[in-house]
DNA sequence: GTCTATAATTTGATAGAC
DNA sequence: GTCTATCAAATTATAGAC
């Protein structure tokens, strides 16, 4: 018997399982949740729907794992940032935020669908399993934009940022980060170093105090 | 014959007509476009579909009308922000940005669907009168976006912000300030002016100079 | 102008062959 | 493990009564 869910839970994640991830992830990404149907799935692994049924029980379970896939990722990726306490705030959040920006332009597919994840109002039929994965996943998000909450605090009591409510501060910032989903689209002169730069910069000093 | 589309071209809008646009706007916010049926746009009518295919062809022309009023609603509300050109491009820009986030909060139904819209690469099977809407909307949004691109640019002029490249600076504003769509919920205690006040602070802050 | 069918299509999911 | 065939439900849109 297959696992329906749980990302490996219980070892490795199989290929055949991966491969039906992140065709879902791509076409998730282009049209959203619901306007992707199974079968336009199954096109891009140049297979039938026959093949995603036997990974996933549903196509719902399908987008819960990218979303879990995508937001481990990024709290992987933001721990280490956040524990370097021996950087002063604004440097730590100038880091948070360009690797941030940077995953949005380039894990492209997971982390777009993740950040459109809202749209998962859709899901309210769905069964417990899956409530419980949706409650994971909110939970997952929640703990992420903590993150950068206590480093706005940290920068606030240090004198850098102005006083201005943490857990509301974050909001602007992740606001702008995630947009990038929203317009940003690879091509070959774009420099993705620069803008993740360029961004970082934006909302480090978009808390600094005033003139 | 009824007009299909065109939101009144040919003279005021029917009440009618607005009544169903309105009670789709409510529905496309909270589901989106595809998840959204014609029978929940009816039930808030608290009538059938007939009524709906009365006033509209089909579920995209509905679309297009909400976000085609959503965008001449901010276009109109920017250009006379844009046009105080006695006031500093920091002003400026703290004032449209402040316009911006209040109407994110307030205009909920309208504005949401029209910052989702990206939503729409749904309507690619859409017919040539659908897709000259769609392009109508995107040059609408491209032009409220050049207006802060403008503001920005005249701030570099001015040495009060720094030297970035102004199409690119405005889609980190835009950003934070979009996002508001995703988390704000009207609630009691919620206060606007405090929010729309502080978003506005901190994208202007957020090109100024660094110390 | 609104309603009640109903047609035509799409879609999520299953069953069973291979 | 993948495919074909198919079911059952939902959904867009139309036709025609009132």
């Amino acid at each position: 018997m297959v696992m329906q869910s749980g990302l490996g839970r219980r070892g490795p994640a199989e290929a055949g399982r991966m491969e039906v991830l992140n065709a879902a992830a791509t076409v998730f990404m282009e049209r959203g949740f619901t306007a992707t149907s199974v079968d336009d799935i199954a096109e891009v692994l140049g297979s039938t729907k026959g093949r995603i049924y036997h990974y996933y029980r549903s196509k719902a379970d399908i987008f819960l794992d990218v979303l879990t896939l995508a937001m481990l990722d990024l709290l992987e990726r933001i721990r280490p940032i956040a524990e370097q306490r021996d950087l002063p705030p604004d440097a730590r959040l100038h880091a948070a935020a360009r690797m941030h920006a940077t995953v949005m332009m380039t894990q492209s597919a997971r982390s777009r669908v993740a950040v459109q994840g809202t749209e998962m109002h859709l899901m309210q039929e769905a069964g417990a399993k899956q409530r419980r994965a949706l409650q994971a996943f909110v939970d997952m998000r929640d703990e992420y934009e903590q993150y950068f909450a206590d480093i706005v605090a940290d920068g606030t009591r240090a004198g850098l940022f102005r006083d201005v409510a943490p857990r509301l501060a974050a909001k602007p910032i992740l606001g702008a980060l995630n947009w990038i989903n929203m317009w940003y689209r690879p091509r070959p002169g774009s420099d993705i170093e620069n803008i993740a730069e360029e961004f970082a910069t934006f909302v480090v000093n978009g808390l600094r105090p005033t003139g």
